[in-house]
Parts: structure tokens; sequence; C-alpha cells
RNA sequence: GGGCCGUUAGCUCACCUGGCAGAGCUCCGGACUUUUAAUCCGGCGGAGCGGGUUCGAGUCCCGCACGGCCCUCCA
């Protein structure tokens, strides 16, 4: 905590609500309700109490009075309006409207995405008890006890015979029926957002089922979770520009992980059949509705496994995160994706297209191999795909598919059997050595997924680094360097195995139809506010 | 990195060709023991930043900051 440039005399500086430069308007609202929160200590009344005891959760008293629960009976859902049932509830949430009216107030309370009405009756608390209340403000968090009744008008309710303030909220809440719309507001504040819109919070919960989901598949599939290294000394396994860090005490620089998979290959050669990581791995490239510089990548290797395996195994993930969002209630039934106006529909076994069918066929030539370099790059000029002179046929190729094909790729689509110049790390084609057993799993126009046969052939993999080396050297940022360790890993033994690499944001982005990466990250990379 | 667009009260939005910047929510004061976007009465609060044109700029021009979308790159 020791700053040896901090003068020992430094004032704290004020909370930012209350500084000079924050909005008049803000300052005030701030400031009433500290003035309230000042009031209630005065009277001894601390506004953030720890705390502990049972609570009821408003969703289960909500089922235990009005749903199908085990608690639910006829009697209690037999309550009338005015009518008390007498049982005693203790529940907590934050306040999310008042309703004042004199000698009685409303409170809504929200717990989660459930919500119960609070009423506090002078009858009940007498006057300090209910003054209390008056005091509240909306997004304050509270504590009610009381017992469970219907109002007049046959709203649910905790007859309150105590309110306690457990957490002053000194900020206002957005717009309670409008919520925040300003996209850089919710990016940069999500808590607000979270706070204001039911979406936001679904949002949050989605990740967390699609990942639940993708574990339970890999675990019934004998899969092993496994962590590797997110500080890397040589960054490998993608190509990519990797974020550099450094480490004080060794004096070294370290990278930020572009990928897990060359250790995770190490994993597998070491004996573990199946091992697969969820993990952030880190770009270091510009922002874009479809990039974030750190994302969530599934990867997963099976050994004596080929990439047949792995798009069978890409194909149950995906439809399995889809299955269980459907039955979270977080996105419609069945197996179909929205993006924009483009409806997609997952089920069924998907199609596997080897990549240069793909682009014969847009290009409109009978067939395509990548022996004429020559022939590529007319068809890249002929079609407006720009080139350079250093780019191999299968360099060319790729391109050519990229923006020919791709794009129009609106069904699950399986694109196979990529040219090895653009493939460093996959498995030779049995059937044309410039291809390899590579495949990406294309939804909507998007990648969603890239697997291959792994290249298991160590001194195959150190001629494709030394390729990569040239090309690096030649002027390709994103070239993959030499990997001493993971070739000695190799030369140990690497089991034919097939891998695969899954964009979690990517899977959310289809499955809940949200067109921006930032929808679905709770807190995107966004530039810092200057200061 | 390039192009287009945006920035008005804490939040959501208005303000037509330049002429005293309005509303709802929030908040404050008041009324109300059955509301649920409670209602009713009264009130506080504002043009991203910096220049320029003009008698006069939210509005026109230039620059900057931040954001959105598209292109580029990746997953």
């Amino acid at each position: 905590m020791s700053d040896p440039t901090e003068s020992p005399q430094a004032e704290p500086a004020p909370p930012a609500s209350e500084a000079a430069d924050a909005p008049a308007r803000l300052r005030e609202l701030v400031a009433e309700r500290r003035a309230a929160m000042d009031a209630l200590r005065a009277q001894g009344v601390e506004p953030y109490p720890p705390g502990g005891g049972a609570l009821d959760r408003v969703g289960e008293v909500r089922a235990r009075f009005e749903g199908q629960g085990a608690e639910a009976t006829e009697e209690r859902a037999a309550l009338a309006p005015g009518e008390d049932s007498g049982e005693p509830v203790r529940v907590a949430g934050r306040v999310v409207a008042t309703r004042g009216h004199g000698r009685l107030a409303f409170l809504s309370l929200r717990d989660g995405e459930d919500e119960l009405q609070v009423m506090a009756r002078l009858d009940r608390l007498g006057s300090e008890g209910l003054a209390l209340v008056t005091e509240l403000h909306e997004g304050d968090w509270v504590r009610a006890e009381g017992t469970v009744a219907r109002s007049k008008r046959g709203e649910l309710s905790v007859d309150a015979d105590a309110v306690t303030l457990v957490g002053k909220a000194l900020r206002p809440l957005p717009d309670k029926w409008h919520g925040v719309r300003e996209p850089e507001t919710r990016y940069r504040h999500r808590e607000l957002d979270l706070a204001a819109s039911e979406q936001a919070r679904a949002t949050v919960r989605a990740r967390a089922v699609v990942l639940a989901a993708l574990r339970a598949e890999l675990d019934e599939r004998d899969y092993l979770e496994v962590e590797t290294p997110l500080l890397h000394p040589i960054p490998g396994g993608a190509n990519a520009t990797p974020f550099v860090t450094h480490h004080e005490a060794l004096d070294v620089d370290l990278y930020l992980r572009i990928a897990p998979e060359l250790y995770l290959k190490r994993l597998v050669v070491g004996g573990l059949p199946r091992v697969y990581e969820v993990g952030r791995v880190f770009r270091n490239e510009g922002l874009s509705t479809r990039h974030n510089p750190e994302f969530t990548m599934l990867e997963a290797y099976q050994a004596h496994a080929g990439y047949a395996e792995m798009m069978e195994l890409t194909q149950a993930l995906v439809q399995r995160a889809a299955t269980a969002l459907a039955q979270a209630g977080l996105r419609e039934e069945g197996l179909v994706a929205r993006l924009g106006e483009v409806e997609v529909d997952l089920s069924g076994r998907w199609p596997r297209r080897p990549m240069l069918d793909l682009v014969a066929q847009a290009v409109g030539e009978p067939d395509l191999d990548l022996s004429d370099r020559a022939r590529l790059a007319r068809l890249c000029a002929a079609h407006h795909v720009p080139i350079e002179e250093r780019w191999g046929p299968g360099k060319l190729a790729l391109e050519l598919y990229e923006k020919l094909v791709e794009p129009h790729l609106r069904e699950p689509t399986f694109v196979i059997d990529y040219p090895v110049e653009v493939s460093p790390l996959a498995r030779r084609h049995p059937d044309d050595p410039e291809l390899t057993q590579r495949y990406e799993l294309i939804v909507a126009g998007r990648e969603l997924t890239n697997g291959f046969s792994e290249l298991t052939d160590p001194d195959d993999q150190r001629a494709r680094f030394e390729e990569q080396a040239r090309a690096k050297a030649a002027g390709d940022a994103e070239a993959m360097p030499i990997d001493e360790d993971y070739l000695a890993a190799m030369e140990l033994g690497l089991p034919p195995t097939g891998g695969l690499g899954l964009g979690l944001d990517r899977l959310l982005m289809l499955l809940l139809g949200r067109e921006s990466i930032r929808e679905v990250v709770a807190f995107p990379t966004l530039r810092p506010r200057g200061r």
C-alpha cells in the first residue's frame, strides 16, 4: 500500500461524484442521497451493515404462493386480495420503485430477476419505521421482514414489520423505463446497464449457461479440463500479434498467450489423451464489432482422433449450447439462430465442403488446385482481391475463399482441407501434400471454430516453423516463431490427435443474435477515458 | 489505420430555415392507508472540449476528445 512518491500529508481525493468537475446535477443528486444517509447515521442507523441470517429468495416466495413449486399449496394460491397469510418471510433486494401514500408506502424489491412488493404501513411499522422507508431511494438495497400478504389490489406483498437499509445507493439508477441507451455508457459502466436492463442480465447468464453446456459435453466425453500458462516466453499456436509484458524478478519479457494450443498438445504428448481448456487469449489487434483484444477460447484435443471426429464434436458442442440456452429460457426454442435479418438452421448434420471446391465454384472454374500460382493470381486480379508478391498459391487460394466464399456461407458449413501454406500446425492431407486436414465451421458468414488433424511429425513441424520464420523475416508480423520447447515435446511423440478451437464470444453472438461482440462481453475493451 | 454518423439535465428524448432551450423519469417540498411506469400541486437541474463566422450559435465553419457503424485484420 505504501507508495514512496506519495506525500504523507496528501488529502484523500473527494469522491468523483462530488469532484468539482462532476456535472452539477449529479453532484446535487448524490448530495441529497448522502444527506439522507448522514441523517440515518445520526440516528444510529448503519447504511452499510454486514449481511447474514436466513433469507427467503423472492423467487422462492413467489413460487410458493403463485407457482407450481413443492411449497405451493391450494391454500397459499387462494390468498385473497387484502388477506394476510401470516407466514413470516425475510427477503432482500434492490428498491426499483417506490410509491408513497402518506401513511402507507409500497416498494418494489428486486432480487435477481424476481420482484416482490413490500407494503410499509404506519400501523405495523410505527412512525419511525415508516419514516425510514420514506427516506429510501431507488437503487437502495434493503431487507424486509414481515408476513406474506396480498394488497387490496391483489399484488403479492410482504406486509413489513421491519424494513432495513442494507446498502445505500448514492448515485441514481438509470431511467427506470428506458434504462441506459448510449452504448458507451453501457460498455463502460455495465453495472448501470445490468441494473436497468433484463436483457443485459440475461446476456451475462447466457455466457454461464453456454460454458456449463460446453463443459458438460466435454466432461461426458471423458475430456479433462486443464489450465496452461497465460504468460508465454514465445507466443505460439496462432498467427497474431501478442501483447508484451515484463517480469521484473526474472527481467524477461513475456507474452500474453495468443492461443493455448502448443501447451495443450504437450499435455497430450505427456499422456493425457483428452484435454480441454476454456480461457482468455489476447491478440494485439484493432477493435471492431467482431474483435475484442481479449476473448474466450475453448480448445480441445483428442488423441487417436482426426478432424472428422473433431467436426462431430464441434457440431455436438454448438447444438448443445443452443439447446441449453433455449432450456434456460435465454433464447427461442429450436435449433435456429438469427443474426439481423438472417435466420440460420443449426439442426441436422452440417455439410463438409473442400475449400478449393468452394473457391472453384465461386470463380466459375471446373476445378482448382495449388499447382499454378499464376492462375490463382489472375483469378485474384479478376475478382479484385488484392494480393502481395510474397504470397504463395495457398495464401492466394485462402484470400479468394475469404473474399468470395466465406461471407456467403449462411447455413452451418464445415469448410475443409486448407492449404498447408496457411496451416503450419495441421497434418498434411493424405490425398494432396499441399493441403491439410483442417476445418473451419462457418455460420452466417462467420468463422466459429478452427480445427484440424494435428501435425505430429516433428521434422515436418520444424520445416513449417522455419517457413514461418522466413515469412516473419520477410515482414509478416503475425508469423509464428520457432518454438524449440514444443519441437522437443513433439520429438517425444505426439500421437495422432484431433484439435479444435472455438471462439466462445462469437458463439454467443450467434446464439443470442447480437451483432457486436461488445454486447456479449460484460466489460469490453475501450479506449480509457482521458484525464 | 481510412470513411460516414453521433455527443442537449444523472437517465430517456424534443427544439423545422440561427432569435429567451422543453418534457418524462430521478431528486427536493407538500397532499394521500392499496399503489404497481401510482396520482395531484410546487420546485432544483442542461448544449462534450477549444477556436471561428454573426448583432445573436444547440443550430453554420474548423480543430480536438470519446463513441457508434462500415472497410482493413483476426477467432
